[in-house]
DNA sequence: GAAATTACTTTCCTTTTGGAAACTACCAAC
DNA sequence: GTTGGTAGTTTCCAAAAGGAAAGTAATTTC
């Protein structure tokens, strides 16, 4: 007899297998919990703020990043009325629903660091 | 005057945000999530299990993460002394607490699914 | 009119990631 | 001796990710 999953197999496992998924192809790559985080704290920032922000950014990475994460109703982009033109972005409400899980990634993160360095 | 950034130059921000770099650079990748939720539920699994288990991994990929969540002292590995010679995977006490963070996504993940379902 | 600021986009390049398929190696069953 | 199961490694390749630098465009300041 063939054997074949078990454990993931059934309904509620694939639910959550599917949810990660999801959530990373949302959340993947290098940058997005930073700009998500800045903007928790920051509440509402220009183009320029968030690259002074987040250190090691470019450019590119974030124009490209901030698209994605307002594709994804993440990020709100608002042109102000100003001369010369600047660009706010906030953190939606929806995005707001991220901030456990931030949070629980950078408490682990820095817990991990706490325990290496115990260890040695 | 020039403009620096003020929000992740505090303290507490900075350790925040080393505390996302640190956790996503031994949790990135697009399989190691799915490795330690399915050892999480099954507790202790060959390699063929996990193979098995996980849709759409291959063997390069299950043996590379599994080496690295290793190093990093999330799984044990355990050669049994059976013929044919079997192998096991844990998920060590230091990996199980990473539940919450998981759980966090997986959930994030499905109620995603859901909001984007409502919104159509 | 030259410099500086805002907000990007584009191009070119390197690195990283990931997958398919084949291969190794040991052992058991038939 | 051939098939099938264990547990991987290796090779070769394609795609994705990411970064540096230059370019665009508008406006304001000196």
């Amino acid at each position: 007899m063939k054997k074949s999953a078990t454990i993931n197999a059934t309904p509620i496992c694939k639910i959550k297998m599917q949810g990660i998924s999801d959530a990373m192809s949302l959340l993947s790559g290098k940058w997005k919990f930073h700009i998500l985080g800045t903007l928790m704290e920051g509440d509402t920032l220009g183009f320029m703020d968030l690259l002074r922000e987040i250190e090691g950014i470019g450019t590119k990475m974030l124009s490209k990043e901030l698209q994605d994460l307002e594709m994804n109703n993440l990020v709100t982009r608002t042109v102000m009325n100003t001369k010369p033109i600047t660009v706010k972005y906030s953190i939606t409400e929806y995005g707001k629903t991220l901030s456990p899980l931030i949070d629980e990634l950078a408490k682990w993160g820095i817990d991990y660091r706490k325990s290496v360095r115990e260890r040695g």
